[in-house]
This record gives structure tokens, sequence and C-alpha cells, in this order.
RNA sequence: UCCCCUUUAGCUCAGUUGGUUAGAGCGGCUGACUGUUAAUCAGUAGGUCCUUGGUUCGAGUCCAAGAAGGGGAGCCA
């Protein structure tokens, strides 16, 4: 083997130099016609075809090129011949890095159903279509980062293990260093806790926001961007036990400002798509293309993904408020037409999904923010409005995919926050810092929670969110 | 957690009213092929019909329970 520097296919592909000498290092996706090995090192979607005249190579060596193996050639780039690409490698030297049994390795040159990867989630990331969603998911991350770093934000981490139990957003999953089958009790037969790790009962984080406030009343304007636990037995495309979730907050912002940032952020996120997931999204454009050709009618999109994203990327979303989105909903054919599942009568329910994708992709057909929703549906720390009957939350919904950010100017009044926590029955010994942000020195501030999978969801157009991240945690599964 | 659907070769699926030896395409293997694009052509191997129990002379097919996967709902991001 040589001691040429290993390129890249994506530096090769992007600045061909034609005879120049390259090695490149990547695994082969077919091996046609005893001739043309494609080869994709997962810099780009696109392979780079490695042409070997095989007189000039040991037929045992060539046997070994199979689907999935790992090979270093080196050789000349030239202009392919071919019509499926521009340029091609002539192999000069041909290595095998790590086979791959033919027999036994499971991807094949063929479309997979995605839950039969799934199940290979170790091996997917080879495929062209998690490939192209690994790297989406990077662009994504750096332009969360870039988002609010050109807006004076800084990141924050809060804590992954919690003490608090009072975040309210779901199930939780228990942290214990105390042994299963035999834990320590108290007098009353009870689980004693005051000897566990902590000294006290902890979980894995619902949400950062509770602390995330405690930086905002310092530092302006900040986020978070980290994992996220539920142990609620949610069993749908678009839940999963352990997620990725930012929390931007920002001192002196009212609901307007917050739901303002809002639309910028996912604005910015779909035109950062868009200018730089190029190659990765015209592919996953045509596989929903297919995809979509193989529904009925009715169950197809109306638009394309990358329509979809320009869509959102150029479009206002609409503002109602939960009182407005009642009288549409009320007034609705579904709904007197009894065709709602959960007709709407009187104002005060909870909306249900049918509801929301009705406003989305009915009605509206855009991305509807709702906001000013009743209070007894909402959490305790949400600003109650001079109505008293209706607090600042707010969700944003897309199509497809339903509550993409849930979010809320927050409680700064001290009275009327304890009060609120005192109706809702919270325990105030879990809450006490949080209440003291409000003593000493508050301020009007907003925040919401943007589920990343979510968003990959809209940027992908994968429909189920297993998909959408690397190795899903759902109930019942933590393979990998 | 609830409702619905699915489970047959490595993968994607077909399998008639319950009937004798369970099929196809792709993939694998063997061979051919020096401009292929999920290469192509010829040949070939490959099955706990999800599991358990039941009905029946006879079950891939019917019934019951369970498991796994999918879709929808709730909860939410």
């Amino acid at each position: 083997m040589g001691t040429l520097k290993r390129t890249k296919i994506s530096d090769i592909l992007s600045q061909p130099v034609i005879g120049e000498q390259v090695n490149i290092k990547g695994w082969v996706r077919t091996f046609r016609s005893n001739r043309f090995i494609a080869i994709n090192d997962g810099s780009t979607i696109n392979n780079l075809q490695a042409v070997v005249d095989f007189e000039n190579f040991d037929e045992a060596l060539l046997r070994r090129i199979n689907t999935g193996a790992c090979v270093s050639v080196i050789g000349k780039l030239v202009e392919s011949q071919g019509k499926g690409q521009q340029v091609e490698v002539v192999v000069d030297e041909l290595d095998v890095i790590g086979d791959a049994d033919a027999e036994k390795y499971p991807l094949q040159p063929k479309k997979h159903s995605l839950e039969f990867l799934r199940e290979k989630a170790h091996l997917r990331v080879r495929t062209s279509t998690f490939g192209a969603i690994y790297r989406i998911r990077h662009a994504m991350i750096f332009a969360v980062h870039k988002f609010f770093t050109e807006k004076g934000f800084y990141n924050v981490h809060t804590p992954i293990i919690t003490g608090s139990d009072a975040e309210g957003a779901g199930e939780m999953f228990r942290v214990t260093t105390l042994d299963p089958t035999n834990p320590p009790k108290t007098e009353e037969g009870e689980v004693n806790y005051k000897e566990d790790f902590f000294g006290k009962e902890t979980n894995l984080t619902v949400s950062g926001q509770l602390e995330v406030e405690t930086a905002a009343l310092a530092l302006g304007e900040v986020y978070t961007f980290g994992p996220t636990f539920r142990a609620e037995n949610s069993n749908t495309s678009r839940h999963l036990a352990e997620f990725w979730m930012i929390e931007p907050e920002m001192a002196f912002y009212n609901i307007n400002d917050n739901m303002d940032l809002a639309e910028e952020f996912v604005k910015y996120l779909a035109k950062y798509a868009l200018e730089n997931c190029k190659e990765d999204l015209d592919f996953l454009n045509k596989r929903g293309i297919d995809e979509d050709k193989q529904k009925p009618q009715n169950e197809r999109n109306e638009l394309s993904l990358l329509e979809r994203l320009e869509f959102v990327a150029n479009n206002e979303f609409v503002r109602i408020t939960y009182t407005e989105a009642i009288d549409i909903l009320k007034n609705s054919k579904p709904n007197k037409k009894k065709k709602f599942q959960y007709l709407i009568e009187d104002w005060g329910a909870d909306l249900q999904s049918e509801h929301e994708r009705f406003l989305v992709e009915k009605h509206f057909k855009k991305p509807v923010i709702l906001y000013n929703y009743p209070k007894n549906i909402k959490a305790f720390y949400m600003r109650a409005n001079d109505d008293d009957k209706t607090v600042a939350a707010m969700d944003v919904l897309f199509p497809g995919i339903g509550e993409i950010i849930g979010g809320s100017q927050r409680e700064e009044r001290y009275d009327v926050l304890k009060a609120r926590v005192d109706e809702m029955g919270i325990p105030e010994e879990d809450l006490w810092w949080y209440l003291e942000l409000r003593k000493y020195g508050s301020a009007p501030h907003s925040g919401f929670g943007l589920g990343f999978e979510r968003w990959m969801q809209f940027v992908t157009g994968m429909t189920n969110i297993r998909d959408v991240i690397p190795f899903p945690r759902t109930p019942d599964n933590a393979e990998f």
C-alpha cells in the first residue's frame, strides 16, 4: 500500500483535479460488471466510482469486494466515460481494509424497509437515506448554535439529573444507586431515599426550562440544547423516551416577542438546510415523492419536501388566539357534520390532534401559532393574562407533525406565581429557588421548547421519529 | 394504556373453499461478461409458514391466548 494521504470523496467531487493520483477509503455499495466499484465514505451522499481492470488484480482479492466491505483504493482521477458520474478513479492499488461476508451482511444494494433498518440501527447509517439524515442532523445542530450565537444568546448546560419533581412535563425516569432488590427502608416501611446517592429522590430531566430561567434573569438571552427524558408509555410516530430539546429563554420578551423569535428560528433552520444540505435534501425529496406514489391520492403530500421547506422559509405563520381557533373549529364543516371524534362545543376544551390538524392542514394550510390558552389546561408557570381566564402560552403547529414548539411568557409576579403553585398543590420545597427568582429582581421573560427530532422529521420528511435519531429509545426498546 | 392492521426464504411479498411436494422478485452461491449505474444473462442452494394450545381424517389457511412490528388515539416536544 502506498503512502498517499487519503482524500475525502466530497473534496474530490467538489474540486476534481483530473489526472491527480488520489487515495480514497470507504465502504463498497455495489460492485458492478466485475469492473465498477461504487464507494461511499460518508462525506457526501454521492459515491465515487473506482474502475478496476480485472486482469491486473488477483481474482481472490476481487472476490472480497462485496457490498459493505471497507476498501482503500489508489488511482488516477479521470473524467468518466460512463453517464452516471463526472469523474472516476482508475485503480492502481486496491486493498480490503475490512471484509464483509456477502452471505451474512444484511444490507443489499436494494431498497429496504425502514422497519427492517430500525432493527439494524448500527448499520443503517451506511444507507443513502440514513447517511443523508445523519448529515442533515449535524447541519441542524450547528445551525441552532449559529442562530443563537448570531443573536447574542448564551448556551447553558442545565442539569440532566434533577432533584425537582415539579417540572410537570410528564412521567420521569428515576436515577438511583440503591439496590432495587433490597433498598433501605424508613420506619414507615418506605424506600429511604435519604440513603440514596444524592440524599433525595432524583430523576432524569424532562425539561431544562426552570433551571435555564435562572440564567435568563442574569445573562438576558440564553438557550439550552440537551437530552430530555420522558417515561410516558407513548407509542406513536412522534414520541421518544429520550430526545433532544432546544429551549431558549429570554428576559424582557413578552409573548409576542416570543412568537417572533420562534418563527424567525424555524425559518432560519429551514433556510440553512436548503442552502447547506442540498444534495441530501434532493435525495430525500425524491425519496418522498417515490413514497407518495405508493399511497392513495388523499394521503399524499400536496407539496414535496423541498416545497414544504421553501414554504416555511418564505411564508408568514398564522397567529390566532385559542378563542379564535375555537370559533373557527366550532363553525367548521367537520364539526357541524360531526366528523370530529371530539366535537368542539364549549370554550375551555383542550384541542385534540384532529383539531390541530384541521387548522394547519385544511383550514390555513400553513404553520399556525396558537396562543392565549385557557389557564386550566396549561402549566403553572405560564403568565396569567388580565382576563383571568387565559395564560400567555403559545404552540407552533406544523403539518403532519402537530406541536413542534410549545412555549409561554412566564409568570414573573411573585404573588401570582405563589398563589398558582399553592392552587395546584405543587410542593414548594422543590421550587423555592424558582420562586426566589421572582423575589429578587424579577423581570418579564419568555421562552419555548423545540423538539429537535420533531424538527428533524419536518426537515427530512421522515414520518417516523425513530428514523431521525441514531438510536431511538421507546417503550420496550433500548437496543444498541 | 386503548383501537385497528400485519407476521410465510437473508429482504420485499404472493399463497384460492382447510387438501397431498409452500412460490416469485431481489439478495447469496457457481459460471459468463472490460463502460456498468439497485448492471445484465444462465444455473443453483435456501423454509421452526412468529410462539403455545385447540378444532379437524388433514391447518400456512379456522379458533383462543401470547409475542414482535406498524398505523391511529391519549400524554407531549
